[in-house]
DNA sequence: GTCTATAAATGGATAGAC
DNA sequence: GTCTATCCATTTATAGAC
């Protein structure tokens, strides 16, 4: 499995870890420059010019725009899985707990590089089918799995009655986002009042529980 | 007011009605390519030659490929305002009407012209901010305002008890797209089935219905 | 693998005839 | 207003030297 003739190979390099030094800073320009640009206006140009490479060597590695551009944002699709952890709330009274889950997942959303990239996939997902599932799989299907295992130990364990977790899920997570995402990704600039995010997220949680309260 | 000069000047085309008769295939023409391509992967000489006119001719009307393209997308998002038509569910009891409103709703929102403003209107939101903003308050906004006004009457009559309803009216639409809107944006074939989506919007009103239950 | 140089086509935009 | 023809910068992509 190891590869003992270029073992230290990467890890010399402040860019993105990736393997290989140039491929890293061509991932990191073509990342910067489509989620910036979009995949028509961005050109091969600019991104090679941004990783400090000639456009051959992009050519080296990828055979075409598209190909550059679909690695590039896939590989920024799957990042995702990474970033919203395990939910620790598990301790909180259901409300909080709630709350706590609302806001972790608003604060992840509304993050620049995340609004970006739901920007790019959005409006290329028309010509490339295939991205906005890679996109769909590795960010909002998953992030809904696992608040529907979360909302599953809340009903096992009485605090809630809930049939379908997974439904419960998709209705949890869609009013936490409200139009403060839509907001967001259409970029306007809308001072995010995080006290009336809060509210609103609170107002949404109280529904939430209302709809979902064990009969008993 | 009058012209009498060039009274009849348009309506003699079977292309869309617009003032004068080129502007409107050229109209035509740029939202058909820029909806399907996006704007940087639109070209004036595809948006000439589906019109049919000379790319001079373009130019004549519009100054500039970002002219034509705010032009045609507004006019596209103006289009939004009259399809919402008034909710004609106020007889219904209430989680009738919601359901009604519910899928009265997603049947405007998975429309392919939809889907495909929403889609470019995203994608280019980043490098062409107000249309953004203008999309928003035409579409998304407005629906928004249209839901608070119902559902304030059916707290007047007190089958609700819903002290804010603008919150109310964000938490019931943003429920109801629930993640069948997203899959629509993201052009993610999805059978759709309809029964399901029934179910689904049933459940969300179920919810909605117990977070704004009368106290008596 | 990586570069320089360039091919070959297309991009947005305009001049000038009618 | 509308067209033909064209300018010139830029585009994706490649050939060939090192």
């Amino acid at each position: 499995m190891a590869n003992p003739g270029k073992a230290a190979k990467a890890a010399s390099n402040p860019e993105v870890a990736v393997e290989g030094r140039k491929v890293g800073q061509v991932l990191a320009a073509a990342r910067h420059i489509f989620l910036e640009e979009g995949y028509g206006s961005a050109s091969m140009d600019a991104i090679a010019r941004e990783a400090s490479v000639s456009k051959a060597t992009l050519y080296a590695y990828y055979p075409s725009k598209e190909a550059l551009f679909a690695a590039c944002v896939s590989e920024e699709c799957g990042k995702h899985r990474i970033v919203y952890e395990a939910i620790e709330a598990e301790h909180l009274p259901i409300d909080q707990a709630l709350i706590r889950v609302g806001l972790q997942f608003m604060r992840f959303l509304l993050r620049p590089e995340v609004l970006a990239v739901h920007r790019v996939v959005v409006g290329e997902s028309g010509r490339f089918p295939e991205l906005g599932r890679a996109f769909y799989e590795s960010g909002p299907c998953l992030i809904e799995a696992r608040t529907a295992e979360f909302l599953q130990h809340v009903s096992e364990r009485g605090e809630l009655e809930i049939p379908n977790p997974q439904v419960a899920a998709e209705l949890f997570l869609a009013m936490i986002k409200g139009h403060v995402h839509l907001r967001g990704t259409l970029a306007i600039a809308h001072k995010l009042d995080v006290a009336e995010l809060e509210r609103f997220i609170t107002e949404a949680v109280r529904v939430f529980i209302a709809g979902y309260q064990p009969k008993s």
